[in-house]
RNA sequence: GGCGAGGUAGCUCAGUUGGUUAGAGCGCAGGAUUCAUAACCCUGAGGUCACGGGUUCAACUCCCGUCCUCGCUACCA
């Protein structure tokens, strides 16, 4: 095997151990890079797949908080299901390493310590929420409040996940800990920044210069950032759970998951090194060497602008060749969501349809969310499975292979002369190989799978018209020249199969009794030798009855359903309160007599009140769920004695009073019959 | 709201720098065939290329505006 000096180092997005691997991961990142690597391998190159799990980070020490294990037992827990049904899937990386290995942890003090050094960060005292008791700075999940926007008390201090809105912490009302549940003190601490803004000319130069072929997604995104301006972003947290930051004065700090995670690509080829006693140097500091790093679209800003900037400021690393993001995959015409388990997990794929890796693989990559957003149902899986992996390319093999069986008892029957029909076909399937591999080289998986559908369509084609089962009674001797040439074409299928379907290409290898799998550069008609043995032929692709689909469509229908019934978890009682308190309180009917959108806002809409006592606007978050004009006269209950607040640059007077149903709508809080505005309600 | 990506046949999607009757797969209709997992093969129907303007001899392709979907982002009670 000759090797190219050419090296290539392939990287598939890190997943977060703290949830399992969906289809939704498989068709945007991994399926993609293990197509282009398997490929890079079968073309002999010298290529290292690398992958691990990301295993920092606060919504982890939160978790394990919930759960009440270690952070430690979290993501042991995950990263052994991750890593197993990768494995079991076929994803073929080097190496699956983890963040919280040793190696990381070391790789990334250094990488950090190197910048540190160079004076490439600059330091930057600010004011953070401290919870005093637990005397440790508050990460912003680890406050709660009431979300200014919807008034949901249970936000948190990056998200509020009633309604959606990304907050920071100071934008909540009441602010409390959750480790304690005190109110905690804005407190000075120290982080280190990397200050992008200073890369950005190199930045624009790198990529809108130098990159235009990038996707048009990705190219597009760094475009929208570089343009306008970069800012400095902290690379330091206060957390105890992660990489402590390796400089003196830094107690108690640790490198932000994303300064670590992708330099969890780097020690992961470390680890592979040492295992398999390599050098590792040469994959991330030979100039020749290409750095791919498939990611989904939600990671292009890291992989794409902070990263590099990361390798740029260290200065010895080479930089991303391409990072062909994809978008994301829906499933039966929604969001993949974890939280609401609304996914098919690769783990319990393996588990319901064992043996039907390969159909994943291919319902994915045909549908694959290359240029926009897809949706996978498992309606469309049934039929890629029987229309196209058993109608066309398991039966074509199939076809060739009894046949070669039922006439010559498994033997590659020796060729006469080509005739013209056979000349024609190998004319017509000549570059395939070649075009398949430039596809994939151009991260086009869809067309590349469709070319090779295309092989066993010739194939079927080609049988159709010379039809051997006709000819064996009137022109034996022809038959074994068509025979010979089908089988050829299944030889060929075998090694092109191998990106897309490894684990049926290891099966028709097996039938084939054939082991070649150097990427060709034309499609070769001399594969099989007359004479050679065949092993008896079994079934490629099995069809999918109605009630394998019934029974995946029917557990989506039942997470719906709980969804539905149970999901949000009913908000805890609030604490009690006492009579006063409450009293405190005045809530008055009143009637909308004009509202309208604000303009340059999406939730917002501005209500005018008559409340009985005066007329006053309340701007109020509804604009989704209501049409302005529809509401005009409606009564409704606010409270009137809520301290202004100011938003989109207008005063807000009050509070309507509303209730959200289970799935997110919005009602009014009213009256039943109409009753005078400003009669108290109490 | 700002920015980015997308909106092409019933469905899922291609359409590279503007150039002849806009493509593929599936689905559907018809035909042919029986070696093959009722699979294959052939033929056909089906599109005002989101909408409205503009540039051009020529626009799915370029420009402007509007609407819708997704993502990133944002002081939004």
């Amino acid at each position: 095997m000759s090797l190219s000096d050419q090296k290539y180092t392939v990287t598939a997005a890190l997943p977060y151990a703290n949830g399992p691997v969906h289809i939704g991961h498989l068709a945007g990142v991994y399926i993609p890079a293990d197509i282009y690597v398997r490929y890079l391998r079968a073309a002999q190159k010298d290529v290292l797949f690398v992958c691990g799990s990301d295993e920092h980070g606060v919504p982890i020490t939160i978790r394990a908080k919930k759960e009440g294990a270690t952070p430690q037992q979290i993501v042991d827990k995950y990263h052994t299901l991750i890593s197993q049904s990768f494995k079991d899937f076929g994803i073929d990386f080097d190496i699956y390493s983890r963040t919280s290995s040793e190696e990381h942890h070391h790789t990334a003090s250094d990488f950090f310590r190197k910048l540190h050094a160079d004076g490439k960060f600059v330091e930057e005292t600010s004011d953070q929420y401290f919870d005093e008791k637990n005397n440790q700075f508050l990460a912003d999940r680890y406050i709660m409040g009431t979300c200014p926007k919807c008034g949901f008390a249970d936000a948190y201090g990056d998200q509020c996940e009633s309604c959606g809105t990304t907050l920071s912490p100071a934008d909540l009302i009441n602010p409390r800990s959750m480790l304690s549940g005190e109110k905690p003190i804005l407190k000075a601490t120290k982080h280190w920044y990397l200050p992008l803004n200073d890369y950005e000319p190199w930045l624009k130069e790198w990529i809108l210069e130098g990159h235009k072929e990038w996707k048009s997604n990705v190219y597009g995104q760094c475009k929208s950032w570089i343009e306008q301006g970069l800012q400095s972003r902290a690379v330091t947290r206060d957390l105890e759970w992660g990489v402590p930051v390796p400089v003196p004065g830094a107690e108690g700090k640790v490198l932000y998951v994303w300064f670590d995670a992708p330099i969890g690509y780097i020690s992961a080829t470390k680890s592979w090194a040492k295992e398999n006693n390599k050098e590792w140097e040469p994959y991330w500091k030979k100039e020749n060497t290409q750095l791919i790093h498939f990611i989904g679209k939600d990671n292009i800003v890291f992989h794409c602008i902070i990263f590099p900037a990361m390798l740029k400021a260290h200065g010895d690393y080479i930089l991303p060749e391409n990072v062909p993001a994809n978008e994301f995959l829906n499933l039966e015409g929604q969001k993949i969501s974890t939280s609401r388990n609304w996914a098919v997990w690769l783990h319990e794929f393996l588990q319901d349809l064992p043996g039907k890796e390969d159909v994943l693989r291919y319902a994915l990559c045909a549908n694959a969310p290359e240029t926009k957003d897809n949706d996978f149902t498992w309606k469309d899986f049934q039929a890629r499975n029987n229309n196209e992996l058993v109608a066309i390319f398991g039966n074509f093999i199939n076809r060739a292979l009894v046949l070669t069986q039922k006439y010559y008892e498994g033997e590659v029957p020796a060729p006469a002369a080509y005739t013209e029909v056979d000349e024609q076909l190998m004319k017509m399937v000549e570059d395939f190989p070649t075009k398949i591999g430039n596809s994939i080289a151009r991260y086009r998986f869809r067309e590349a799978l469709s070319f090779f559908m295309d092989l066993a369509r010739a194939g079927n084609k080609y049988l159709a018209e010379n039809e051997p089962w006709k000819l064996q009674k009137t022109d034996p001797e022809r038959v074994k020249t068509i025979m010979f040439v089908s089988l050829q074409l299944t030889a060929n299928l075998a090694i092109l199969a191998e990106p897309f379907l490894p684990n049926t290409a290891f099966k028709l290898r097996h039938m084939l009794d054939f082991y070649e799998n150097k990427w060709p550069e034309t499609t070769r008609f001399d594969l099989l030798s007359a004479g050679k043995k065949l092993n008896n032929p079994v079934l490629l692709f099995e069809k999918i009855e109605d009630s394998l689909i019934d029974a995946q469509v029917n557990k989506l229908l039942a997470t719906k359903k709980a969804n539905e019934d149970a999901t949000r978890p009913v908000t805890a009682p609030k604490p009690e309160t006492d009579f006063d308190t409450f009293q405190q309180l005045d809530m008055r009917t009143a009637t909308i007599i004009a509202a309208e959108k604000v303009k340059k806002s999406k939730k917002l809409l501005k209500l005018t009140l008559d409340t009985g006592i005066d007329e006053r606007i309340v701007l109020s978050g509804i604009a989704q769920h209501f049409d302005p004009e529809k509401i005009i006269g409606t009564q409704v209950t606010v409270l009137v004695n809520l301290a202004p607040r100011k938003m989109m640059g207008m005063e807000s007077q009050g509070m309507v009073l509303m209730a959200e149903d289970k799935d997110g709508s919005l009602v009014f809080v009213k009256p039943d019959t109409s009753i005078s505005n400003g009669s108290i309600i109490s």
